[in-house]
RNA sequence: GCGAGAGUGGCGAAACUGGUAAACGCACUGGACUUAGAAUCCAGCGGAGCAAUCCUUGGGGGUUCGAGUCCCCCCUUUCGCACCA
């Protein structure tokens, strides 16, 4: 009986001790192609869960698969460590962030370890080790001095109650996500990473990405929010030498401008302002905008100043308005309400003039004009009206005419705006990669001697829960020399974001030697990457990804690497949910897979996952339905001991003519037919048929795992096979099946080991195990099956016979008939000839070869 | 509001370039084995109908000999962005 606890073991000690899934030295590999597996590696919270299990039961499919198929497999893990669940923890239990990390990390790898995952240990990467960040505070300095990462005053969100800065994603509904209380704006010295160097490479190069789903791709592209406009300088009425700038990306519309807008943010909205009572106004909005991002109703004032608009030369009013972002464009826009929907919002609540410039082209819209103008703006383009000489030109072509206007009369500049902000990375936490700058009083901003890293974290820490970071109040880390001078000088306490570990630890991956002397190898990377799989879930669609394409395209501009993009294939893989929603303590609906893994065995956790639905989807937890993934393994395991103690002979070996196939020898699990010639006449037609399903399954395997990924559909596949194994043996009974020709056993042979090997990848120690019963030797040895010809040939198929396209019946018929037989088949079935004869006359008739025949009456 | 998906039995899902819809599994029902149960095995299982037969891929229309699959409109739903000018 199939003892998963025990078999599970055997094989993951043999893995483990025999290091079967260390990467063979790679420089003497060159001649095999390479297959770089990679899994988003996990915060180390403590426990594994299911959503970790499936993404890397993935991974390990395709892994495993590759490796069989003789690919030189890269297939690494590691655990992204830094972060503010170890202060947390440190905070709550009075332990020490390292530590609590330390004995997580310990447990998540036996967990890891537990499921069988085929990863080379060896190149294990734990980012909160100084070996590792050193390397990232390397980066930093040479950015530094490369101008890619600065210092800016900017807006944090801000928690009080905490004393910390807020990530975006850790604000929900305008509350810190840990104590619930409002979060500010603050303004503060921050380091950042100058990403918007790298926007229109990031964007173009989004097009290169062919192995990307394209919902990450417009995603990001959407991040990245290109848009090219104009900007248009606006004179302030009564004054010669003042303007305002805009920015537009309808320069068409210019013409029906009928206020100016400015961002309460603007530096030159105080002085815009006539009125002195209105200062308070632009204060309160000033804060408005500062303490909250929610801008639900459109509020302004007019300012008292004028604008003329450089194209009508009329006076329009300037108005402060709380929906101006200050950092985009230029902090002003030219307000067109007749074409905008927010400056008709606007327009209509300040009574402002609203003034058609643009007319749908096509006439064709006739019922709908009237109402049009009342309710709605018109934001399409159409053929100007209303714009002195432009007038009648198609919105194309005068947003083009009229920036060359603007620029020719030296007014205004055709210019690009992306969404995409510079990457802030400072952090006020403690768990984290210092930043290895130091504040000299004499020298300023001063960065480290690059032989004086690592900057290491240090230990001795107190954690009370309050205050600003622990690393604040740390005497001896913060105060120093300055590099430069040698005087007083004091430490940057800031420590950086964690995505920029997980930015660049892929590449680490590929270093297998002197990892102290070296972040990674550049002749590693140029042979491992770009990663041919990367597969995790579509939460980092953005982040992640992003700041790693950034990342890597920085570190080939500082000539450590030659590469532009890191993913060349990506998977995202969906949630796992139970009752329809997302496993969460809160919702009590957590399955946890340790207790499965004893229960029923990592195997059975490893196929249901698999199986229950291709890996974009979500998967639904079932409980029955592992159950029946755990029924299928036993089954699976039974019916191929059975086999083998059956076809045995006295000493153990297989009945196989030729001695060099047989238990004992170096080949004994060769499925090579070469080896052993088939006497196609003497093969059971059951076994025959057996081997002609078994070689179009073989098939459908090798294209499904080539990047489709339907695991679901292989494993149902293989259970297809299994059951007509069944069926067979079934039949034959135990002494007849004993009794069967040599051929027909070889043939029974390979068709379980077929199977073994195509399900190796999902269900890894039970095919592992199975194949030793079976053939005695290590699967890992053993090569992807190959077609055999057992002498099958199909002579007769089912053809559906349709009338005037509806399914009337199904004929047999020789296969690869010509249409004139098929049809005389065809006619003389009673059920086609109720249909067709008394209609007589047979207008046409379609046929495809041995599928289908239609006729038409 | 904008952008991108998804909608097939009681459930998870199959169906390669349009060609026998529902493979595989779960649940369920009946049977065998058993004192009984569990496990296992066999059979059935989209809907209506005694049956012949008819209907069925969110709804409506279209293209086609033929549509789950292609085109148009609508509904529902998930996700992402959300005043980016």
């Amino acid at each position: 009986m199939y003892n998963f606890q025990e078999i599970e073991k055997k094989w993951q000690n043999i893995w483990e001790n025999d290091k079967v899934f260390f990467v063979k030295n790679e420089k003497d590999s060159l001649n095999v192609p390479k297959f770089y597996c990679l899994e988003m590696f996990p915060y180390p919270s403590g426990r594994i869960h299911m959503g970790h299990v499936r993404n890397y039961a993935i991974g390990d499919a395709i892994a495993r698969f590759k490796r069989i198929k003789g690919y030189n497999v890269l297939h690494p893990i590691g655990f992204d460590s830094f972060g503010l669940p170890a202060e947390n923890a440190a905070i709550k239990h009075k332990t020490n962030p390292a530590e609590w990390t330390k004995s997580n990390i310990e447990y998540m790898i036996k967990q890891l370890k537990e499921l069988g995952f085929s990863y080379d240990w060896s190149r294990l990467v734990i980012t909160s080790e100084p070996e590792y960040y050193k390397w990232e505070q390397l980066f930093f300095l040479r950015m530094y001095k490369k101008g890619l990462a600065y210092k800016k005053n900017s807006l944090v969100n801000w928690c009080g109650s905490c004393s910390t800065t807020l990530a975006n994603e850790q604000v929900e509904d305008g509350k810190c996500w840990r104590c619930g209380s409002d979060v500010t704006v603050k303004n503060m010295d921050q380091w950042f990473f100058k990403i918007t160097a790298y926007a229109e490479e990031l964007l173009k190069d989004i097009d290169t990405l062919e192995g990307w789903p394209d919902k990450v791709k417009i995603m990001q592209k959407n991040w990245i929010g290109k848009s090219s406009g104009l900007t248009v300088n606006f004179k302030i009425a009564g004054s010669d030498e003042n303007f305002i700038e805009i920015f537009t990306t309808r320069p068409d519309t210019i013409f029906g401008a009928t206020y100016i807008a400015v961002s309460p943010l603007h530096p030159a909205a105080k002085n815009l302002i006539k009125n002195s009572k209105d200062l308070e106004k632009l204060e309160t909005m000033r804060h408005n905008s500062l303490v909250s991002k929610d801008i639900s109703e459109k509020e302004g004032f007019f300012t008292g100043s004028y604008a003329v608009n450089p194209f009508t030369d009329k006076k329009i009013p300037v108005f402060i308005a709380n929906f101006v972002l200050m950092d985009y464009g230029t902090g002003a826009i030219m307000s067109v309400p007749a074409h905008d929907a927010r400056d008709f919002e606007f327009a209509k609540k300040y009574g402002i003039e609203i003034i058609q410039v643009i007319e749908p082209a096509k006439e064709a819209e006739t019922n709908n004009t009237s109402e049009d103008t009342a309710d709605m703006p018109y934001t399409d383009g159409g053929i100007l009206v209303n714009s002195g000489d432009f007038s009648g030109i198609a919105s194309e072509d005068a947003k083009e005419k009229i920036a060359d206007f603007a620029e020719k009369k030296g007014i205004g500049k055709k210019v690009t705006n992306y969404r995409l902000r510079d990457w802030g990375i400072s952090r006020q936490r403690y768990w984290g990669c210092p930043i290895p700058i130091v504040y000299c009083e004499k020298c300023g901003i001063v960065p480290l001697n690059e032989n004086d890293l690592p900057l290491i974290l240090p230990d001795d820490v107190v954690f009370t829960g309050e205050g600003a970071s622990p690393l604040k109040k740390h005497k001896s880390f913060i105060d120093t020399k300055c590099p430069k001078c040698g005087g007083k000088a004091e430490r940057e306490t800031d420590t950086m974001d964690t995505f920029v570990e997980s930015s660049w630890y892929f590449l680490r991956y590929t270093l297998s030697e002197e990892k102290e002397k070296n972040p990674f190898k550049s002749e590693d990377v140029r042979y491992w990457l770009p990663v041919d799989q990367y597969i995790g879930g579509v939460e980092h669609a953005v982040m992640h990804l992003l700041y790693s394409r950034f990342f890597v395209k920085a570190l080939r501009d500082l000539n450590y690497i030659a590469l532009d993009e890191p993913f060349k294939n990506l998977l995202t893989q969906g949630m796992v949910i139970k009752n329809g929603a997302k496993m969460s303590k809160s919702k009590g609906n957590v399955v946890d897979p340790d207790g499965l893994i004893k229960k029923l065995g990592a195997d059975t956790v490893r196929l249901f996952v698999l199986f229950a639905a291709p890996p974009e989807k979500d998967l639904e937890w079932s409980d029955s339905g592992v159950e029946g993934a755990y029924r299928f393994i036993n089954k699976f395991y039974k019916i191929a001991a059975d086999f083998s103690e059956i076809v045995k002979d006295a000493e153990g070996k297989f009945y196989v003519e030729g001695s060099n196939i047989s238990q004992s020898s170096s080949n004994a699990a060769s499925l090579n037919i070469s080896a052993y010639e088939i006497k196609k006449a003497d093969v059971n037609p059951s076994v025959k048929e057996l081997i002609y399903r078994l070689n179009g399954i073989i098939e459908k395997t090798e294209t499904e795992m080539n990047g489709r990924y339907h695991f679901n559909t292989v494993i149902s596949s293989s259970m297809e096979l299994i059951n007509a194994f069944n069926d067979f043996t079934g039949a034959l009974g135990r002494e007849k099946l004993a009794l069967l020709n040599k051929s027909d056993k070889y043939l029974l042979k390979h068709f379980l080991n077929s199977v073994i090997l195509i399900l190796y990848a999902f269900i890894p120690h039970v095919c592992s195990e199975i194949f030793e019963i079976l053939n005695g030797s290590f699967i890992e040895d053993e090569n992807w099956p190959e077609k055999i010809d057992a002498g099958y040939s199909k002579e007769n198929c089912n053809i559906a016979v349709q009338v005037n396209g509806k399914m009337r019946d199904v004929v047999t018929a020789g296969i690869d008939s010509d249409e004139e037989t098929v049809l005389k088949t065809a006619l003389n079935s009673p059920k086609i000839k109720k249909y067709a004869e008394d209609k007589s006359v047979i207008k046409k008739v379609i046929y495809v070869k041995n599928k289908l025949l239609n006729i038409i009456v």
